[in-house]
RNA sequence: GGCUCGGUAGCUCAGUUGGUAGAGCAGAGGAUUGAAAAUCCUUGUGUCGGCGGUUCGAUUCCGUCCCGAGCCA
């Protein structure tokens, strides 16, 4: 059965309408988010409880250890074998996530490029002109398309070029060129005022479900993917002494009020969607409805 | 009540020896093919506290008033 997906900003209430989704359609949820992957961290991921969990069938949420690498390419390899399987059983999956990147390794699929952490420490060593000097001699038209400032991208173009043996902007095809892809999606939206309220009132919400002693109960050490969450860094400063509460839970917030900010850029152009904006007291059910609604021909609802 | 120092962008402040002003932060816009909750790019007109005066011209000098902080009574 073809995924349903279920994109949106964080705060949006995607968890929420795609609970109610599921059970009218007897679906089940498929995390497409990058934080909720990980194992320890439910609270500060805002993943769904045990309960909401218990009323539905829910896969890939914690599903990682937070010593696990993890990027777009090893998600979609997590995630494919799951859609299949839903599939097989005649189940019809819900993927719901904020991470456009991973949403779109799914509905596009990812190039077949080919990465070694063992070669990206080596190229970390370099100063930043060495690595465009690199791009420039592997690659010299990926070096005119990729943003040179950004120290990452120019990381990775030279990454693949090595690997691959061939100029990166000759081994990746560009999602825009292609034929847009079939599928069935939803982005869910809220105006910005209201989004960034409930994204400052979730914030009071995590402390009093624990916050500060899921991130006490961190191991020290967690991978570079897993410890970029928002909200770990904070909590930990301000546990070191390092700032107030105050101040941390305010960092906290304005962090995921422009991480929201970036998703509003990322999934304004994202094709293929539909667009649902949610009304402030609508509850998910009514949500839920209206986002049925679009999809009348689907033939295996 | 007297004296001193402040009042300039949403915030913190710089500056103009008189020719209507600029940084940081915040905010906004954008990019995005294996770190994506990441990373990177772009973006600053505001009665320069109010009202008078001097001046060709005042945010800048003078007077006065209002507001804040401090000190002295």
């Amino acid at each position: 059965m073809r995924p349903l997906y279920i994109a949106g900003a964080t705060g949006t209430g995607k968890s929420s309408v795609a609970l109610a989704l599921a059970a009218k359609l007897g679906a089940e949820v498929v995390n497409a988010d990058a934080y909720q992957l990980y194992q320890g961290v439910e609270i500060v991921s805002a993943a769904p409880g045990a309960a909401e969990r218990a009323l539905v069938g829910h896969h890939l949420y914690g599903c990682l250890g937070l010593d696990e690498e993890c990027n777009a390419g090893r998600f979609s390899r997590l995630a494919r074998p799951v859609l299949d399987s839903l599939s097989a059983r005649g189940v019809r999956p819900l993927v719901v996530g904020g991470s456009g990147l991973y949403l779109k390794s799914l509905t596009h699929g990812l190039s077949d490029l080919p990465a070694d952490p063992t070669l990206r420490a080596e190229l970390e060593a370099l100063a930043d002109d060495e690595l465009v000097a690199r791009l420039r001699g592997l690659d010299p038209a990926g070096a005119e398309a990729v943003n040179l400032r950004n120290r990452r991208y120019v990381m990775r173009a030279v990454e693949i070029s090595i690997l691959s043996g061939r100029p990166m902007s000759e081994v990746k095809t560009a999602w825009a060129g292609g034929e847009q892809p079939e599928f069935d999606g939803v982005i869910l939206e809220r105006p910005r005022a209201e989004l960034y309220r409930r994204i400052d009132a979730r914030v009071g919400q995590m402390v009093d479900a624990g916050l500060l002693d899921e991130v006490r109960a961190l191991p020290e050490h967690l991978s570079a993917t897993a410890e970029k969450a928002i909200g770990i860094r904070q909590v930990r400063e301000h546990l070191a002494g390092g700032c107030s509460l105050d101040d941390c839970l305010a960092e906290i917030r304005q962090a995921s009020r422009r991480y929201a900010k970036r998703q509003l850029t990322w999934f304004r152009r994202e094709a293929g969607f539909q667009r649902v904006c949610l009304g402030e007291a609508e509850h998910p059910e009514s949500a839920a409805e209206r986002v049925l609604a679009l999809f009348p021909s689907s033939p295996d609802v």
